[in-house]
DNA sequence: TTCCTTGCAAATCGTTTGCATAATG
DNA sequence: CATTATGCAAACGATTTGCAAGGAA
């Protein structure tokens, strides 16, 4: 299979490289558009598997019943708040869980996933607000 | 809101309390089906959304596009082989990962899962049986 | 009788696919 | 030219929901 340029995978790519948060198909497709009016929703998804399959991108399940796609395809984990919904790279070093693992375990692990969840700072500090009827700056 | 009784209900939960694997509300449909004919597939949804709400069993998400259920609700990681899809537990403590995790992160962790990718032990031996052509015992 | 639960079917949501046309190399 | 990519719309699979009828407290 021999890929042919095209600027509508090339928007994609580039948008999502400008993004540290991890966007939907959806809010590809809708920044996308401000670029090439007349993208199609088929052609975002096609990409984006595409560019997953190949490795170019990588394609994040967090339990919302939506994917997510990340440019960043360094090993890291991820932190999903259970308020906003959003999803955002953990700073933590990788864990060398693969051998802990398969101490008890017949078979190849190839790889691991962790996800956090929880409240993130902004989601944090809103309810604290919310609570003493305060602005904090 | 005031739970009643019903035979679905307790079907449900008595099948996947004797599963070790994770079921899918298909699955679980299919073989309640066998007790109670006219069982609908949203009763089983719908139970099994309630019954997880409540933390009488919890909903595993592996990335496979479909909801897993698992009527063990104590904390422990997930195998998922790429081969065949199957979902099994893993034999490994729960690792102190939140407090590492929150050393660089403002905001509430409360949970996190790991799933482990790759091929399971049964698929592993059936690559090499191919492979060579051989039976193993 | 109250109101929770069900079966059924239709609706919804995210994603994929078929097809004719356009663009790339 | 051969082949890959696109837009569009229809199809799809998993899950949810509205509603009238049934069942538990």
């Amino acid at each position: 299979m021999n890929l042919k340029h095209s600027k509508q995978r090339d928007s994609i790519k580039e948008f999502l490289k400008g993004r540290k948060d991890h966007p939907t198909a959806a809010v590809v497709y809708e920044n996308v558009r401000k670029t090439i009016p007349n993208i199609s929703l088929g052609t975002v998804y096609r990409n984006l598997t595409l560019l997953a399959d190949i490795g170019e991108i990588s394609r994040i399940h967090v339990g919302d019943g939506v994917d997510h796609f990340d440019a960043d395809i360094s090993p890291h984990y991820h932190f999903i708040c259970r308020e906003c919904g959003n999803v955002m790279d953990m700073d933590m070093d990788k864990m060398d869980l693969e051998k802990a693992a398969g101490r008890n375990f017949c078979g190849e692990i190839e790889y691991h996933t962790i996800c956090f969840y929880g409240k993130c700072e902004k989601c944090c500090e809103a309810s604290i607000q919310k609570k003493h009827n305060v602005t904090l700056c």
